[in-house]
RNA sequence: GGAGAGGUGGCGGAGUGGUCGAACGCGUCGGUCUCGAAAACCGAAGUACUCGCAAGGGUACCGUGGGUUCGAAUCCCACCCUCUCCGCCA
C-alpha cells in the first residue's frame, strides 16, 4: 500500500516509480480521486457538524424543560446533503483504495532495469556446473526407477501437479524439512512457529497476494489456503504496535504451500518442479526501518547456508524491476543447478518489502511518541520439494543410487545413500 | 451443532437515549517534597482522517457492519470473536 502523502508530495517520483515496473502514469487518476475525496469529506464533515450542533441544542432545551424551544429546534430544517455526500464520499474513498492498493512497490534504487528474468543480474555463485562422466538423469527418472515416487498414484487421487513419495524418499523430504528448520532455529535466531495454513482473506490482504492475485490461491468457503508460510508469519505482527524491534523479529515454519498455478498451464509438467502443494521452510523477519537491508542480506545468506550444506551448486540473482514480484522493494533469488534437466532453478527467493506490507496490515512500533511502521522481509530457506529435486539429481551415481548428504544423514537414521 | 453469558481507552472496570472520548482504580509521563528513592500530593496523557502557514478548528472511533432517532457506548438486526454448559469429534 503506499502512502497517498509521499504520492502527494512528489507525484513525478511516484510515477517515475511506477513506469520501471511498466505501469503508465497513475498519480493523476490517484491525486483526482484523492481531491475528490477530501472534497467530499469537507462537506460531509460540515453536514454532520451541523446535525450535532441541533442535536446538542435540543438536548440542552430539554434538560431546561424549555418545550418550545426544543419544538421550535426540532421544525428547523435538516441538513439532508449529508446522505448524498458520504455515499459519494464511500465511493471515491473505495475507488482510491482499489486503485493504490492494486498497485506494486516502488522498486529499490539499486534494482537492475529489465522487463523480463533475462535482464536479472547474477552476483554470486557457489561451485559449478559439474561435469558428470555419465548422463545424469532428471529427478523423476531416479525417483520412478527408485520406486520411490509416484506420479500415477498422486495423479488418480487428486490430479496433475501432486506426488506421492514413499520410502526412504518421503523420509528424506521429512529430513530436509527438519534440519532446515533446525538449522534456522539453532544456528540463525529465529523462532519456529506453527501456523494455521488457513487464513481468511484480511490477511492474504496485508502481504499483497489479494486483492489482486486471487486467481492463484485455492479457497475454503470463507478461507484461502496459504501460499507460502509467509503470508501467516507476516500477518503475526498485523494490527499491532509492537515493541521497537531493535533486534529483528525472527519467525520461521516448515508448512505445506499450496498454489493453483493458473496461468502455468503446460509449464514444468514433468516431474514435482511445480506442484499445487509443496513443502517449504520460511524465513520471515520484522525489523526497524534502518535494519532492513541488513537483514535482507543476512536472510539470504543464511538461506544460501542451507544450499552449500547439501552440497548443491548454486547461484545469487538480483532481480531485475520486471521479475521483481508486487510486494518486493528488492529480491534475491536463489538458483540451483540441476544436473538432470541441466538448467539453473529457483529454490528460494528473499525480499525486502520495506513498509509496504505493514502500512496493508497496520503493523507499527512504538518510537518515542510516534508510531513507525515495521519492515517486512520473507525468503525461502528452503523449498523442500525443489531441494528435493537438487539433492537427486546433484547426488546421483551412474547406478541410479543417491548419496545422501552428511547433514541428513543422522534425520535417516544413518542411511547414507537411497536405492 | 444447541443453550446461555459477554466483548468499553495500555490493563481492570463503571456507564441502558442527551453537554460521554467516556467515571473510578492501576499502570505511564511531568512536577512538588527528598541527599536520592519510596510514599503522598499536584498535573499531563488515545488513535485516525481532515481544514489551517501556524495557533487552533472539525469529524469519526466503546468487537464489525447496517438500522431506528433531532441525538446511540446505551435501543433493533446481522455477522465475528471469547467464555460456560450440552452434543459431536482428532
Amino acid at each position: 500500500m503506499h502512502d497517498i502523502r509521499s504520492l502527494r508530495a512528489d507525484p513525478q517520483a511516484f510515477d517515475a516509480a511506477m513506469a520501471r515496473r511498466g505501469l503508465g502514469g497513475q498519480s493523476q487518476v490517484i491525486l483526482a480521486l484523492d481531491a475528490e475525496r477530501r472534497e467530499a469529506i469537507q462537506r460531509v464533515e460540515a453536514a454532520l457538524k451541523a446535525r450535532n450542533e441541533r442535536a446538542k441544542a435540543i438536548g440542552m432545551a430539554k434538560a431546561k424543560g424549555d418545550t418550545a424551544e426544543v419544538e421550535r429546534l426540532m421544525a428547523s430544517p435538516v441538513d439532508d446533503i449529508a446522505a448524498a455526500t458520504s455515499e459519494q464520499l464511500a465511493r471515491s474513498e473505495a475507488a482510491l483504495n482499489d486503485t493504490l492498493s492494486a498497485l506494486p512497490n516502488i522498486l529499490d534504487a539499486e534494482v537492475p532495469e529489465g522487463a523480463d528474468e533475462t535482464a536479472n543480474r547474477v552476483l554470486h555463485q557457489h561451485g559449478e556446473p559439474a561435469s558428470l562422466p555419465f548422463k545424469p538423469r532428471e529427478h523423476f527418472e531416479l525417483g520412478e526407477a527408485l520406486g520411490l515416487m509416484d506420479f500415477e498414484s498422486a495423479a488418480r487421487l487428486s490430479g496433475s501437479r501432486f506426488v506421492v513419495l514413499k520410502g526412504a524418499l518421503a523420509r528424506l523430504e521429512r529430513a530436509l524439512g527438519q534440519w532446515m528448520l533446525d538449522q534456522h532455529t539453532g544456528q540463525n535466531g529465529y523462532t519456529e512457529v506453527s501456523p494455521p495454513l488457513l487464513v481468511n482473506a484480511a490477511t492474504l490482504y496485508g502481504t499483497g497476494q489479494l486483492p489482486k492475485f486471487e486467481e492463484d490461491l485455492f479457497r475454503t468457503d470463507d478461507k484461502f489456503l496459504i501460499p507460502t508460510a509467509e503470508v501467516p508469519l507476516t500477518n503475526l505482527v498485523a494490527q499491532q504496535i509492537i515493541a521497537e524491534p531493535i533486534a529483528p523479529l525472527r519467525f520461521t515454519a516448515l508448512t505445506p504451500s499450496f498454489r493453483s498455478e493458473a496461468g502455468s498451464a503446460g509449464r514444468d509438467t514433468r516431474g514435482m518442479l511445480r506442484q499445487h502443494q509443496f513443502y517449504k521452510v520460511e524465513l520471515v523477519s520484522i525489523t526497524r526501518p534502518e535494519d532492513s537491508d541488513g537483514e535482507h542480506e543476512r536472510m539470504t545468506g543464511c538461506a544460501e547456508a542451507i544450499l552449500t550444506a547439501l552440497g548443491l551448486t548454486w547461484r545469487r540473482l538480483f532481480l531485475c524491476a520486471g521479475d521483481t514480484g508486487f510486494g518486493a522493494a528488492r529480491t534475491y533469488d536463489l538458483e540451483v543447478w540441476l544436473p538432470g534437466q541441466q538448467a539453473w532453478r529457483e529454490i528460494s527467493s528473499c525480499s525486502n518489502t520495506r513498509d509496504f506490507q505493514a502500512r496493508r496490515m497496520n503493523a507499527r512500533f512504538k518510537r518515542g511518541k510516534d508510531s513507525v511502521f515495521v519492515h517486512s522481509l520473507n525468503g525461502s530457506g528452503v523449498a523442500v520439494g525443489r531441494a528435493l529435486i537438487a539433492v537427486l539429481e546433484t547426488h546421483q551415481r551412474e547406478d541410479g543410487t543417491i548419496a545422501i548428504p552428511a547433514v541428513l544423514q543422522p534425520y535417516m537414521g544413518g542411511l547414507t545413500q537411497l536405492g
